[in-house]
DNA sequence: CATGAAAAGATACTAGGTATCAATATTGCT
DNA sequence: AGCAATATTGATACCTAGTATCTTTTCATG
């Protein structure tokens, strides 16, 4: 008795089904639960959301989404790791400090930038951390309403 | 009988001085350990090596010094977060992820860049996070040799 | 050198995550 | 459809990093 589920998750479980990994229920409503977050998530967050699964059983499927690319994690400015879906490979979040939103930064050649940096310390660049934090448009607009209105 | 202690520690104990902060036995000793780390380190490499205080007091002292600008936090690859000594305001580190030793990344423009970028997305910028992982001089040139030797 | 405030230490607790292991579900085969 | 091999689950115990609470100790100031 399959559930149904949306169209993403359907693809969260192909992608794992293409690794190798099995299509079970648990999975099934992780990856259902995980589409449909609007924003960057923890495991307790899940957990919440599917009270009938495991702890460890979450944190399992979750490291399995992160080790294959579809779930990445987000790092919050005060340390935290937080969970999301991840669309493409390599990218870095513009993450909404106000609303938890998150856009991909696209368009940004930091890659070109820390290179040639780096090769002036003499360092052999091999990788990155790039998050960068801040207010969406959303966010920003309301913001000046309010100081409008209050004005 | 206060012990005697190097000249970066004493400047560290003198700056939560000036910030209304007592200066203790337990805070001499750690400033003391923490100018004495060549590389990033956690609370529990300093417990290891002050095996005489109490593991509170490490984890409050070590607050203090990250609140006070002293000490920063690095996020290494695999996201754990470590702790290092500061010198500057905003940086960012080019970590080393041979031998963990970091410099900071000094004439890169990355503000600039973000702040354009994140303009196209309607993004108001507030702040980022950057560490960039690789191999420092030293490390690089181990390899070659090592391959040299091998060849 | 007394005293009040700050700090320390012990301890218990929380959050996020991993290891172990017996029970269960899934897949592939016939 | 039925079955065996194996992957996965859930329960539980455990681990690491860090915080809260509370009593005792230490500091620096008059």
């Amino acid at each position: 008795m399959r559930k149904r589920i949306n169209a993403l998750a359907e693809q969260l479980l192909d992608t794992l089904e293409q690794k190798g990994y099995r299509s079970t229920e648990p999975r099934r409503a992780m990856a259902q639960v995980i589409a449909n977050q609007d924003k960057h998530f923890t495991a307790e967050d899940l957990r919440k959301q599917l009270p009938s699964l495991g702890r460890a059983t979450i944190f399992r499927s979750l490291k399995l989404l992160v080790e294959t690319g579809m779930v990445c994690r987000v790092l919050l400015e005060d340390g935290d790791l937080h969970y999301q879906l991840s669309h493409r490979g390599h990218h870095h979040h513009l993450l909404c400090v106000e609303c938890g939103s998150s856009q991909d930064l696209l368009g940004c050649d930091i890659e070109d930038l820390l290179q040639q940096t780096s090769a002036k310390h003499g360092f052999e660049l091999s990788g990155h951390w790039l998050e960068v934090y801040g207010r969406c448009n959303a966010c920003s607009n309301v913001e000046q309403t309010v100081e409008l209105t209050n004005a």
